[in-house]
DNA sequence: TCAATAAGCTGGCTCAAGCCTGTTGACTGC
DNA sequence: GCAGTCAACAGGCTTGAGCCAGCTTATTGA
């Protein structure tokens, strides 16, 4: 990329009206775009990209910070900044609930991690019985003040890369008793396997999708750096009787998943 | 709320380990979550945090940043820093294909609008004939290097906000000398009902959701502030053949805007 | 040969100061 | 009564300096 000649000092703008900060962050934006800076190559370093503007370390250093907002640049403590490689998406898909994955043996999430060239697993935090928030006890149809629910968290990961943090609602109605309770789910179809051995066939889903930045303990669990989003999906399970049995909410890493719906017209 | 009192002078770290920004923020973020400081309330100006917590104003200044960043705080230049209030979201249903909305004289998404007390509307912002993005040309099964679509851009307004950036690929073959080249559509059923004429009736849908930080573009186009992701949301249209005949891509602001399935589950 | 060390790079955070632009409300004068 | 003006205060951006912490590599010494 070609860098401009230093211009007066202390000038708040150049002649074209733009803001240093800006400019910097432009000048590298474009060259991100027009592919003279690659995928994971290393940007000139805040010093030098100071010298080279004739502005202030702090300035190029909000320049960076720009970019790194947008996602379009990661930035390494120690090592420098890099452009930012993006990393296949993980798809989970509105047939993970479907009857033709049974007996596959591996879950749509371990397939899909497969299809990635990733080693998915998935971790159990805790499994309680306690009290649902008022959200969850409307559309279960349970006591909000009282410990009417099974909850179950999880972790799902793929490769060394926590993607999905999952909490799961089941009325302690339906699983208080069962093989739920158990970390090692007791049965071939898992979850559901017992939900449907309990009278509750899964047989239309109802999902809410929204995407927000990640609060401070998701950044954590999720490993989560700057300039990246999280998707919130609540998925209700109905049953054959129209009844909602299970309740389950995924906060997702958006720049290693998304989402895919293949469905009927009605 | 309460504030420390003045540490001393120059020290990077006060003596619980945590640095100065970080430790206004979290201040602030707790105060807000407790609800001490309620959604649209101002929260004390910059140089006046920075002097009770004995900072240099920039480090105030951070603090505000890392707030903001989460969608916590709207900064509002000239004015002050406020509690963010969360808008209701607009819900774009999967069921808005559905042949049940056909005569009701308004659109799922006007409906939508109606329903959250909105004045809803869109805007053709162009019609053309011109050459897909590769990804389109894919999946729609047309050549990637001619103008073998129709290109249809659209934005969706719900009040004065900007919601939603639409774009719609429309093989050629198939709009080329219908009304699908008029900003009024002359049908009563909208583009699916032009299309339908031409034989192809939606029977599946297939939507993957992803969601990221906006591009400078879209910033603008949608009004976004900052620290608010878009959905990005890419709908293929399937008739009774199983062609893909019909694309489009959506960018919706997350903070307006959500996503709703309602499917039975195959 | 190999491990410990140190130099020299990277970004991370802060300071104190200055000048800018946008907003508001009180004051002024018609 | 009302419009124009202006001061006070809000955030926006920059400067140039300093020190800290993480990473890499070349050097050093056992």
């Amino acid at each position: 990329m070609v860098y401009p000649a230093r211009v007066n000092e202390h000038a708040a703008v150049d002649p074209a009206g733009i803001l240093p900060s800006r400019r910097i962050a432009r000048d590298l934006r474009q060259a991100i775009e027009a592919g003279e800076l690659a995928a994971g190559q290393r940007l000139p370093s805040e010093r030098e990209l100071a010298a080279r503007y004739g502005t202030a370390r702090n300035t190029a250093r909000e320049a960076i910070r720009l970019l790194a907002a947008a996602g379009l640049v990661d930035v390494e403590h120690g090592r420098g900044v890099f452009v930012h490689r993006p990393a296949p998406l993980l798809r989970l898909g509105s047939d993970r609930y479907s009857r033709c994955y049974r007996g596959a043996g591996l879950s749509p999430f371990l397939l899909e991690c497969a299809k990635q060239g990733m080693t998915g697993r998935f971790e159990v935090l805790s499994i309680e019985r306690g009290r649902p928030p008022e959200k969850v006890a409307d559309e279960l149809g349970v006591p909000a003040g009282q410990e009417s629910v099974l909850i179950r968290e999880n972790v799902f990961w793929a490769g060394t890369s926590p993607v999905h943090r999952v909490t799961t609602w089941i009325p302690w109605t339906i699983a208080g008793g069962t093989g739920l309770l158990e970390a090692e789910i007791p049965h071939p179809y898992g979850i559901h396997g017992i939900l449907e051995d309990r009278g509750h066939v899964m047989t239309r889903q109802r999902e809410t999708v929204t995407a927000r930045m990640p609060t401070t303990q998701e950044e954590g669990h999720l490993q989560i750096r700057a300039g990246v989003a999280v998707l919130e999906v609540w998925h209700t399970s109905i049953d054959q009787h129209g009844i909602a049995y299970e309740l389950t909410r995924f906060v997702m890493r958006s720049d290693l998943t998304g989402l895919h719906y293949d469905i009927p017209v009605e």
